[in-house]
DNA sequence: AGAATGATTAGAAATATATCAAATCAGTAT
DNA sequence: ATACTGATTTGATATATTTCTAATCATTCT
């Protein structure tokens, strides 16, 4: 997660890059690296230093020097490995539909009906919680209580019916 | 070699590695993977085209939607051919002689004798070209060359002997 | 053809970070 | 002990990049 994000980034960055590839050919210090690289030892070891936290590299004193040399176990590893979170996403789906809710419904009224089928039937479900259900409903009825937040009634009916979340025989509607 | 880290520098942002998890798990589109991270589709359209642009993800439309799905063989690599250069280092060693060489010598004087002895033999290499090789000297030769640009030429003399790269009998020195 | 809708682009603001010069720290050698 | 030398830290500057809002584009459906 969070490490993963840290150390991608350490890679993501050219001197860094050009660094590991010095110490992929052999060990090497602070002033030679900067030297190769035409780059100041502060900042050569400020970059090792960060690689050094994230166990990107080992280091190791020689008499003046100090040593470092990468930890190349980690290079092993398929890249997959660096971006796969652990966390499950939840409720993905239930948030969708409540901003796609919010975004129709506005101040308890239904500003318009979705064109599209899958938002169109969020829409429906949603409109249909004004009913009860079990409970029986004759045309006036369904209209009336439609009509306190959707203008068309009939369009909105009609539908509701079409997806299969009402149910009409003759004059009789209810909630399927 | 650049795009390797242009690369890299996708995958370092956690906006990118949550959109990256959400195709591990499903195709998706903008909008969409917009609202499971609560962030504008103006953003994840960003983020998206320039990972399409590298080939991370592909894309297709289906209906209103452009799908977008991961190009998983990417990620089956490992670490490793995503950060080694194909670039050569050549002249590391040459370049590293001229660095040191031109911290001591300043106008053409040796400043001092480093104490380093990887140093020290890469100056006195470069004071051994004042020699002609093959010639013969006497010690006073010896002295009034190295004289001309460090003091210490008994150190010098003595030190060029140590370290192999002038030889001598009697009062009779030459290079190596 | 025209309305609706998802995708994209442009411009601006905020943030992160690589780099350097200079000062300091920490071992090494005389 | 003291001078030397490589490593590190600090503070400042410059640059890159993420994110948003608003506007525009492109496609689908009626």
């Amino acid at each position: 997660m969070k490490e993963k994000l840290e150390f991608l980034k350490l890679l993501a960055d050219e001197t860094r890059l050009d660094i590991l590839n010095i110490l992929l050919r052999e060990d090497s210090y602070v002033e030679k690296i900067a030297c190769e690289l035409s780059l100041t030892s502060a900042t050569i070891c400020y970059h090792l230093k960060k690689m050094e936290s994230a166990g990107l590299v080992n280091c190791s004193r020689s008499q003046f020097y100090i040593i470092y040399s990468l930890n190349r176990e980690i290079f092993d590893k398929p890249l997959y490995e660096f971006i796969k979170k652990d966390i499950l996403f939840v409720d993905t789906e239930e948030k969708y539909k409540k901003e796609v809710i919010s975004h129709f419904f506005k101040d308890g009224k239904l500003t318009q009906l979705p064109t599209q089928r899958k938002k169109r039937e969020i829409i429906l479900c949603e409109s249909a919680k004004q009913f009860d259900r079990g409970r029986k409903y004759n045309e006036n009825e369904v209209n009336d209580i439609i009509h306190k937040f959707y203008d068309d009634h009939c369009t909105l009916r009609r539908e509701m019916i079409a997806c299969g979340i009402m149910s009409r025989e003759k004059e009789t509607y209810w909630l399927i």
